[in-house]
This record gives structure tokens, C-alpha cells and sequence, in this order.
DNA sequence: ACGCTCCTTGAACGATCACTCAAGGAGCCC
DNA sequence: GGGCTCCTTGAGTGATCGTTCAAGGAGCGT
């Protein structure tokens, strides 16, 4: 009937899973909100699980076009760019009072054991968000020291994001968002004053922390 | 039959929330595996969201007893016993392969939403670790500089713990988990090295990265 | 208009879900 | 030893779980 079936389905279970959880999501709830029946939904997917990795994927195909990209674009200096992103992401949770946070993340703590075939997927969408921010980092060229790991540090930025996103959901309130990425802003900063950026504008002479 | 039931579903339904998920635990494998029946549980808690509460208070109570004190005698120093606490939660990813993480961490992501009863009890969780972490910041005076907002740093070290373990459970290895604190200690190096903390020693002028 | 493939329909399956409840034991005060 | 409270027993509730399947449309090449 309409157009792209199994479209609607993944982009149902998706939303369905983000703001419910994956265990807590019944097949027949996905089928009654996409408006399909639950043959239709096993005859794409073999079962609920193979339906949690076809959501993992389309989440990996649509992290360029639809998180990164628009960041890129709108903001040309790669280490505005992260902060960027983490505003853009502090935005959708303030728009939706703090619920629901980040996809993955949720996906990753709620399946990692109990769904082992799921995790390689889990994990290389960590890995190409991960991959997107180092080479961000390696932009920055000379603007941070030589000797930095920009690999660990990207690992960092992911971490600031997904552990601020925990504490905001758990309170209700960004503030231990902020916090971090305060701190996170503090740490990139006192690198970019070893490196001698001259992008940086010092009103004092090393790091600071917000707040 | 045995002591004290009560204690017994408490803890048995902390270790299956952990191991599987809240939605994905049901009441009769508690019961199964604490050795008790159904109505006996039912006795104590009125429903399962009831059973979460109080498995949110168990680990209330046990923050300091179990997690925080053992730490805070083995090592005196405020900063490095922050790395020590982190190391202590590594120890336990790695001696059962990456897998369960943060019991605080997982409920935090699978019932904030769904279950709003749960929300300030999580909450309180996450307020206590870090205002330990806050006090032993203070701890260390003056070796940190004047101006650090040590409620927001408190804030960054919950966030590097949760992110990092978020990471580490979905790829199984430690990797992430480690970047992430050898950033943070850069980081906290950095700002010793501005209040000219005596204690670090400093082989580089400034601050450095892990790996 | 036939046959073939792709997709949809929707009732039905057994298992498991959270939860209830009438009944009865264990311990203690009087 | 009667009565009271606290706790346990375990079968049973209806609802929902993930999944199956026989049947039949829709579209297309021939």
C-alpha cells in the first residue's frame, strides 16, 4: 500500500526502541504504529532480533547525511565542529524535556550481553562517530600539539556526549551535560594553548573551566 | 527458610537487572533464582516497578560500604584515588570480559523515560558518587587551581566513567574506556601543572596523553 | 490470461508476562 | 493454648509476548 514498507518499519522500530527500550518494545506495538501486520514485518524480518540489527544499520548508513553532514556545513572550524555537534545534540535533548538521548548508546547498554550478534553493530556505529571526530582533529592540524592522540581524544569527545547525555536524562536537567562538555571545552582549550593556536582567544593564560 | 528474604530478592534481582535488562528480567526468574515464590516476593514489594525502587535504594545504601570506602582507605592521595576508582571499575569490566558495566548506567538509559517513579531515585545515585568525588577534589586544595569548578570536574569524572564503559561494553575491549582516562588524566595533569601542584611529576612541561 | 514472484492479510500458536489470592505455617504475646 | 501478626505456599488469572502460516491480492513478463 504504501510506499516503502520496510522503510517504515525500521524508522518505526527505531523510534519505538529510542523512546521505549528494545526489550520493552513489542512486535505488535511496531506493526499497529507503522500500520503493517506482523507477517509483513517477518516477511522482511526473520524475527525481532534481525529487526534490532536492520535498525543498527540504518542508523550507520544515515550518521553522515543526517548527524554529521548539517554540522559540517554549518560550521567551517573543525574544533568549533565538536562543540557544534554536542550543542546540536544538548538541542534535540532540551526540545524533548531530556528524554530518550542517544540511540546507540541506549541499544549499547540495554543489548551488548543479552544480544551478542547485535553488538559488532553497536560498536562500529561508535566506531565511524569516533572515526568523524578524529578527522576533525587531524584538520585542526598544528592548532593542537604534535604529540596528541587525537584518536584517544575523539574517543574522549564521544564519551563527554554519551556520559553527559546518561546523567541529563537520569536528572531531568542539563546541567551535568554542560558540566562536561564545560571541562571537555576547558581540556581542548589548554591543548590549543601548548600548541601556541593562535585561533585562541586567551583573556587568561591557560585553561578555564566554564559555569 | 533462609535469613532474611527480602535481602535475598533484593540482591538477586540487582544481579539479573544487571546482567539482562529490567524489561528483559521477569518476576519468576527472580523468584526461581532467589528461592522464593511469587507471592512471598509480592509480599515485600507491591509490584516490579516497586522491586526496581528498591533495588535503586539497595545501591543508595551500598555506595559507600561497598564502592567508595575500600577506596578511600587503599589510597590517600584525593587525585589519584579518582584514578584509583576508576581502575577498581576497570578491574571488574575485565574479570568478566566487558559485559554488565554500571547498574546506575543501565537503569539510567532503560527506564529514566518509561518509568518516572524511578527517575530521582537513579538520580540520587548519580548525585552521590560524584559529590565523593566533589569532596576529594576539595581534598586536594590547593593543588588544583583556585578558580576550578570542582562540582563540573566531579561532573567529568562520572562522564568519563559511564562514557568509557558505555564504549568498552559494546566493542568488548577496553580500549575506549582506557582513551578516555588517559584524557582525563591529561587533563587533571594540565591543571596541576597551572597550580604548580608539587606532587606532579613533571617530565614534560605540560600536559600530555596517555598510549 | 497464465504463471510466477513479491508482498500482505489476520487469525492462531504456545509460552511467558506481571500479578492475585485463599490457605496455612512459624513465632510470639497474653 | 488461643489469638494475632508476619511470612510463605503455589496454583491460577487474563493479557501480552514473539512467531507461524495458509490464503490471497498486486504487478509483470510472456
Amino acid at each position: 500500500m504504501a510506499p516503502d514498507t520496510r522503510d517504515r518499519i525500521l524508522q518505526t522500530a527505531a523510534r519505538l526502541f529510542l523512546e521505549q527500550g528494545f526489550a520493552a518494545t513489542g512486535v505488535a506495538t511496531i506493526c499497529r504504529e507503522a500500520g503493517v501486520n506482523t507477517g509483513s514485518l517477518y516477511h522482511f524480518f526473520p524475527s525481532k532480533d534481525a529487526l534490532l540489527i536492520g535498525v543498527l544499520q540504518w542508523y550507520e548508513e544515515h550518521l553522515q547525511p543526517i548527524v554529521m553532514g548539517p554540522v559540517q556545513e554549518r560550521e567551517p572550524d573543525p574544533i568549533e565542529r565538536i562543540f557544534a555537534l554536542l550543542a546540536w545534540y544538548r538541542a534535540g535533548m532540551e526540545s524533548v524535556d531530556c528524554r530518550m538521548g542517544c540511540p546507540i548508546g541506549n541499544l549499547a547498554l540495554e543489548v551488548s550481553d543479552t544480544h551478542p550478534e547485535a553488538r559488532p553493530f553497536i560498536d562500529t556505529n561508535f566506531h565511524n562517530w569516533a572515526a568523524v571526530i578524529q578527522s576533525w582533529l587531524e584538520d585542526a592540524g598544528d592548532r593542537l600539539p604534535a604529540d596528541t592522540n587525537r584518536r584517544a581524544l575523539s574517543r574522549m569527545v564521544l564519551t563527554v556526549m554519551e556520559g553527559g547525555i546518561m546523567q541529563s536524562r537520569a536528572a531531568g536537567s542539563l546541567h551535568a551535560f554542560d558540566d562536561s562538555v564545560s571541562q571537555l571545552r576547558a581540556y581542548i582549550d589548554a591543548l590549543r594553548a601548548r600548541a601556541g593556536d593562535p585561533t585562541l582567544e586567551t583573556s587568561k593564560p591557560s585553561a578555564r573551566e566554564g559555569e
